[in-house]
DNA sequence: TGGTGACCAAACTAGCATTATGGTCACCGC
DNA sequence: GCGGTGACCATAATGCTAGTTTGGTCACCA
């Protein structure tokens, strides 16, 4: 068995686990032992418990990024602003651990939600990224007054809202996911859209340089999901 | 001294309180002691803990409900719900209880902020008064295209983020009060505000009715700030 | 040489004795 | 007679300690 399906074998323990007991009651005996592994191969792979479950986060925002950039290539019209949080809202809602993670679910992650060790699943690193919104600006695809450090303060808090205000719906509230992402986007268009809507050809020339920024996204998560001891260093300074 | 003399200075000793060792330290007794009551004369104006808790926040809220109403009979530009709203975040948020209920800051608030006798002041009822924004799609305050209903997910949702985040922006962040709630004001405005800023005399004829919305509000929270055992009682139904 | 599990200090839990507190109500003084 | 009071009580919160669990290590093994 390589050492990346054992990780995985490991990370599919912990994560099965984590949302069947919450972060508090799991062990790492425990993890150890159904994933059919020695307590101390488990510290072969990540340095401390908090790596574990932040490395079970980071894969699935691994997974979420490459559906969002699949998405993009497919069509170039979902590199926009709106239409990319739209998607992100719903790949983020429907993978359990990012969606306990951004609607601050404590019955779940408990006191992870505040363990230093989260820091580069930081939610502000994926929503925010400068380079996209750069890239964004640079073709013409947001607001012509709007400068992206005009986003820092606005757009995390707007996304924040949808998210962290799940956990407080009432349950009856009769309004599915998709109609959520879809209000959020409306929000978004309207507060940065460019007052026209762009042509086709301005989306696609901007495709690629956007694609290739959550390409990148995503391989850095791979490396905070896998491994810290052996395989590549993680230490990219800030 | 008159009755409602004595529920301002029992007030003002839970409010101070309060903030100063947070609910779950403040104990009726020492209220009653430093208010210059006995422990009684306390439930003769509330029926229990957090009744009188919730009394505090919704002194409080009526200050705040009344200072808006006093912007809007100055300046009828202020009921458009981007004003509205900027001056209700301005407000609630230098209000340091109402503050502490809007950021949900458990450090003071701890179990209240679940406690069922607080649900006279949910937030939604304060932010999304239907009434209100009735008044305003009458008066074509709002985009041609909203119904008031649009409204009831995705307007709390992003007042929400703007008052929950603040708990979680870090403290270096040069933003001040002001730009903060511009910025609220400016999302709002793009999103469901009118193609075209209203003309004055359009505001001016709204102006009287939301007024009236908001006064009435103000007085409904004042009945829940003093006294239920006496006094006239808020059971208005639903 | 990659992997393991006995081992250890530190953190957590259970259970209980003690204290503190919300809420009541018989009584009191004006 | 009545608005106001504080001793009183059941319950909930707290402190304490003994016992248990668990994250992380490392000497050893296959």
């Amino acid at each position: 068995m390589s050492q990346l399906e054992r990780a995985d074998r490991i990370l599919d323990t912990a994560q099965d686990l984590l949302l069947r007991w919450g972060y508090r009651r799991v062990t790492i005996d425990e993890i150890a032992k159904r994933a059919g592994v020695g307590k101390g191969t488990v510290y072969l792979h990540w340095r401390t418990r908090d790596e574990l479950f932040l490395a079970v986060g980071a894969r699935e925002a691994v997974a979420m990024i490459e559906a969002v950039a699949a998405a993009m290539r497919a069509d170039p019209a979902e590199i926009a602003l709106h239409a990319y949080m739209r998607r992100f809202f719903l790949e983020a809602m429907r993978r359990p651990v990012l969606r306990a993670l951004f609607t601050r679910d404590t019955d779940t992650l408990d006191r992870f939600l505040s363990s230093p060790a989260r820091q580069p699943l930081q939610g502000a690193k994926l929503l925010a990224s400068r380079e996209y919104l750069g890239a964004l600006a640079d073709h013409g695809l947001l607001r012509e007054d709007l400068r992206p450090e005009d986003l820092d303060y606005s757009l995390p808090t707007i996304a924040f809202g949808f998210f962290a205000i799940e956990p407080l719906l009432p349950k009856e509230l009769a309004l599915g996911l998709e109609e959520k992402a879809d209000q959020l986007a409306d929000v978004l268009r309207r507060t940065y859209g460019p007052a026209r809507p762009p042509s086709p050809a301005r989306l696609a020339a901007a495709a690629p340089e956007v694609v290739e920024i959550f390409e990148r996204l995503a391989r850095e998560y791979g490396a905070v999901a896998y491994g810290t001891t052996k395989g590549g260093d993680p230490e990219h300074g800030s």
